[in-house]
DNA sequence: ACCCTCACG
DNA sequence: GACGTACGTGAGGGTA
């Protein structure tokens, strides 16, 4: 063979694509992108990019002379035989990538390339074996993949190409990134363990000092020997304690490479793509810029450019929000011709978006009346429609402005069109406001709701309008103040100027606008794109419904209660001042110190910084129990006082005069944790502990011919942590339907009885909780050391717990938030403080977080789908009225109570899946009656 | 405006 | 060695 055929003979160059790595890292990196079937293909498109640009390679004279997709079949391998618990905490993929995967297996066989999966092998094993048949048979290899696992294979000849960073990566790039040659890669791997994969490593060592030790000694099996001759420390002993996990972690991170081919090499010889079955594909699914460049060399150049910025891994740019003009309100115009509000409304048709606001008389969104509405459609671009300035009186002078009846009329096939996005701030009001105007607004983002999901718990970003622009776009928003004034001389909205109003509304337009262009990309970049599309945003409308039904409340039966609270007040509050031997405020802490701890003598130090006696419930009970008789009846008065005050008189003055109901307002953003809050009343924290404040209960009553229906999940953060910090005795308990206090008490004093299921409750909640000895200790009334013994214990009881605890501290610490099952995330930006009380308190309520964030999940998912099952199973009438973190509460004809309550359990219980299989079944308690007091 | 207290999960 | 101790909320009343 002469060296003239050689140089001529292209080289035997075999690619192997990573299929199934890539998929997962297209879905999270590009927007959720939709076919016009409706089918969600974002991570498709990727995909398919990804294959178009390595057909581009073809004609590189290094080029590919083989090629093979390689995907993952099933989840159980060998390696899962070798180690249960491998990948075992992978949460199951995104719902809308699942029906991607057949989709990618389209894609490949359009392009025409040789797709190869095998059961019982992960696809690093296929692409292993193949790499060291083709490396045998003297070929290259490029494995197109970022995944580190696959790096162990790079050796000459063999190389890995990164298509999104457009990298190409050999043995350098692996010393660079983990300090050793690919070839002791895996002893590195080893040690420092994966928590993706659940590859358990060593505790303590991490990349750098797994790095260090392979240097050091040369291999895993040298560092293990070596370590009890190595320094004293947590390090050594644990390289000794967890030997055996650092080994079979090397076994879990070996790549297999001695399967039988599926495929023999040479049936991988590409033969060219033909172009029939990729155009089909293409114009299926309607990815316009590639179908372009399939057309020839005349495609247009910019949605090639388009097409190339997607392929590399960089979202379409979006539009910098530093290249937009400075906000300028006197650039806003006030619409009151129909010529002026048709050119807006086409602006909007021709942007595809359009930011929404509307002003109203009051801020109460069931009865307040539409003032205008404002409009953005880009920078500077914004309009305030004025329709109710000079208030509901007929007579009074009114400004020049269009008729409502015709702006809504105008307006509505805008706002309820398929094509155009509609973006609101706290947009939950709007579609409330524009509901009770027959129009239904759809598709909609909501600035406030992004914000939230992409920062709760950051303390620089308030989500609300003026805090967002100002965080986000360095903007002072005109204050609502400027517009209406405040105090006494405060008017409405309907009242104010013109000028001044279209400042300030068409202002809220404009910001919305430019805050969606800044979080829309952050979303994806930033993966909250999943529970801000499957959970949060789908929860919006369902909750304006909820707000605008309200609950029907007995303003008699409120009334009759405050009066005997009145008279309780009343005779409680002549014995308190016969006892004190004196007259005194009982309601202030100032008075009442003075009197119990100054005048009477009773022991209870100060506190505080301010100085001021604590008089809170836990002293008042204890000196009480020590006989004091004039703390018990405090306690008395000041139970009566709260509920008169808060509850029976408070609640009559919110009943709507127009609906005879109360409507709460519920908010989305208010709890760092995902919960929803409740206000203006708050209908979440409706006594019910006592008897005495359990009858404010029953004032919340059903129409005639209906009832209430009250459906609590049982213990559901409970069973959470069993699942999360999988604990096999919880876990197993839950199974059975034990009760989990019982189930708790036997485990940890070896019998059951009321005293030990009780501190059981207790030790169980402050599990929850984030425990500490001191706080677990005041509350049994023990010693810090008992009380030391009794985590100790349970720990050892309910082995899962304290490493859950670590793991979620550790990740809360590294990456500054943490994540509920369903990836919904909550910053901690004081886990590292150096002030040791803010950071146990940011550490308690980050182990507390994923489990109260993992439920407000499950219960907002179940009520985002509750509509659509009743309405399926034919029963429109049963009306979702309350919300409160673990219970739904319902109105419905009492001759649906059999059928809804079927569709409620089943909604409830299964409200994780299919996103989330629970290793615990979730159970729900339905109750009936008159009122919630009876329905519980 | 702030603290304290207390209603709920 | 002192600190102050369970997570998440909203509302009313007193005080400065």
């Amino acid at each position: 063979m002469s060296e003239n055929q050689t140089a001529a003979a292209k080289p035997n160059h075999l690619y192997l694509v990573d299929g199934s790595g890539y998929i997962f890292r297209a879905y999270h990196q590009l927007p959720p992108l939709t076919n016009r079937h409706g089918q969600p293909v974002g991570a498709v498109y990727g995909y398919t990019s990804m294959l178009w640009k390595l057909a581009a390679e073809l004609d590189k004279a290094d080029g590919p002379t083989h090629l093979a997709v390689v995907l993952d079949k099933g989840s159980h391998t060998f390696r899962n035989d070798m180690y249960d618990q491998y990948k075992a905490h992978r949460p199951p993929p995104p719902e809308d990538l699942v029906p991607q995967f057949p989709l990618i297996r389209d894609a490949t066989r359009a392009f025409s390339l040789p797709c190869i999966e095998e059961a019982g092998f992960e696809a690093d094993d296929i692409i292993a074996t193949y790499t060291c048949r083709a490396v045998e048979a003297g070929w290259n290899v490029t494995i197109v993949s970022s995944d580190k696992d696959l790096m162990q294979l790079i050796q000459p000849g063999v190389d890995m190409y990164d298509t999104m960073k457009n990298e190409r990566r050999g043995a350098d790039y692996v010393v660079g990134k983990f300090g050793v040659p690919p070839e002791k890669l895996g002893d590195v791997l080893a040690l420092m363990g994966d928590s993706v994969d659940n590859v358990p490593g060593v505790p303590g060592i991490g990349p750098k000092t797994a790095s260090k030790l392979i240097t050091e000694y040369g291999d895993l099996e040298s560092v293990l020997a070596a370590a009890p001759s190595m320094k004293k420390s947590k390090m050594q002993e644990n390289l000794i304690e967890h030997s055996d996990m650092a080994r079979l972690s090397r076994k879990l991170v070996a790549l297999h490479c001695e399967m039988t081919l599926p495929e023999p090499l040479d049936d991988l010889t590409l033969k060219g793509i033909p172009e029939e079955p990729l155009r089909d594909f293409l114009e299926h699914h309607g990815f316009k810029a590639l179908l372009n460049r399939l057309g020839g060399p005349a495609a247009a150049v910019a949605v090639a450019a388009a097409s190339a910025a997607i392929t590399s891994g960089t979202p379409p740019p979006p539009p910098q929000i530093e290249d937009a003009p400075p906000i300028d309100c006197s650039a806003y115009e006030t619409v009151v011709t129909e010529e002026a509000l048709d050119r807006w409304i086409a602006a909007a048709y021709a942007e595809g978006i359009v930011a929404v606001d509307t002003e109203t008389s009051a801020l109460d969104a069931v009865s307040a009346a539409l003032v205008g509405v404002s409009l953005s459609t880009g920078p500077n671009l914004a309009c305030y429609i004025p329709v109710g300035h000079g208030g509901m009186d007929m007579f009074a002078e009114k400004p020049l402005q269009l008729p409502l009846d015709l702006v809504l009329a105008k307006l509505k096939p805008l706002l309820e069109d398929d094509s155009i996005l509609k973006v609101g701030q706290n947009i939950k009001y709007d579609l409330t406001v524009l509901g009770r105007h027959g129009i239904t607004v759809a598709p909609f983002d909501d600035t406030i709701v992004m914000s939230f999901d992409l920062d709760a718990g950051q303390s620089l970003a308030g989500h609300g309008m003026d805090e967002a622009a100002k965080t986000h776009l360095g903007h002072t928003c005109i204050s609502f103040k400027d517009v209406v004034g405040s105090g006494k001389n405060q008017i409405s909205f309907a009242e104010a100027q013109l000028d001044k109003a279209t400042a300030y509304a068409a202002e809220d337009a404009d910001v919305t606008l430019r805050l969606w262009k800044l979080f829309k990309p952050r979303l994806h970049q930033e993966g909250a794109t999943r529970i801000y599309e499957m959970v949060d945003r789908p929860l919006v409308p369902v909750i304006a419904k909820m707000e605008h039904t309200g609950i029907k409340v007995d303003r008699e039966h409120l009334s009759r209660l405050s009066s005997e609270f009145t008279d309780g007040i009343a005779r409680l509050e002549g014995e308190i001042h016969a006892l004190a031997g004196q007259p005194f405020a009982i309601g202030s802490t100032q008075q009442l110190g003075a009197i119990l701890f100054d005048k009477l003598g009773l022991k209870g130090g100060k506190k505080g910084k301010s100085g001021a006696y604590s008089t809170d419930v836990t002293i008042l009970e204890k000196l009480k129990a020590e006989g004091s008789e004039i703390s018990g009846k405090v306690l008395d008065w000041r139970q009566l006082s709260k509920l008169k005050s808060t509850y029976t008189d408070a609640l009559q003055q919110q009943i709507n005069a127009q609906t005879g109901r109360v409507h709460t307002s519920y908010s989305l953003t208010g709890a760092q944790t995902g919960r929803l809050s409740s206000n203006d009343p708050n209908l979440q924290n409706i006594p019910i502990r006592t008897e005495t404040g359990r009858q404010i209960r029953h004032a919340f009553v059903a129409e005639p011919g209906n009832v209430i229906l009250a459906a609590d999940y049982s213990q559901i953060e409970l069973r959470l942590a069993a699942h999360m910090a999988d604990v096999p005795a919880l876990k197993e308990a839950f199974a059975n339907g034990e009760d989990i206090h019982n189930r708790t008490a036997e485990e940890l004093f070896g019998e059951v009885n009321r005293d030990t299921r009780g501190r059981a409750k207790t030790i169980n909640f402050a599990i929850l909780y984030g425990i500490s000895r001191w706080g677990l200790a005041s509350r049994l009334e023990i010693s810090a050391d008992e009380a030391q013994d009794m985590i100790s214990r349970y720990y050892e009881r309910f082995p899962g717990i304290s490493v859950y605890i670590n793991e979620t501290l550790e990740k809360a610490r590294a990456r500054g938030y943490t994540e509920t099952l369903f990836g919904r995330k909550t910053w901690f930006p004081r886990i590292r403080a150096s002030i040791q009380h803010e950071r146990q308190g940011a550490e308690r309520a980050a182990i507390n977080a994923p489990i109260q964030g993992t439920s407000a999940d499950i219960i907002k998912r179940a009520m985002a789908r509750m509509g659509p099952a009743l309405e399926k199973a034919g029963l429109p009438d049963v009306k979702m009225l309350l919300q409160v973190h673990d219970e739904l509460v319902f109105e419905l004809p009492e001759s649906d109570v059999e059928a809804a309550s079927a569709i409620i359990r089943d909604t409830m219980a299964g409200a994780a899946e299919p996103a989330v299989k629970l290793s615990v079944p979730l159970g729900v308690e339905i109750g009936t009656g008159p009122s919630w007091g009876a329905a519980h």
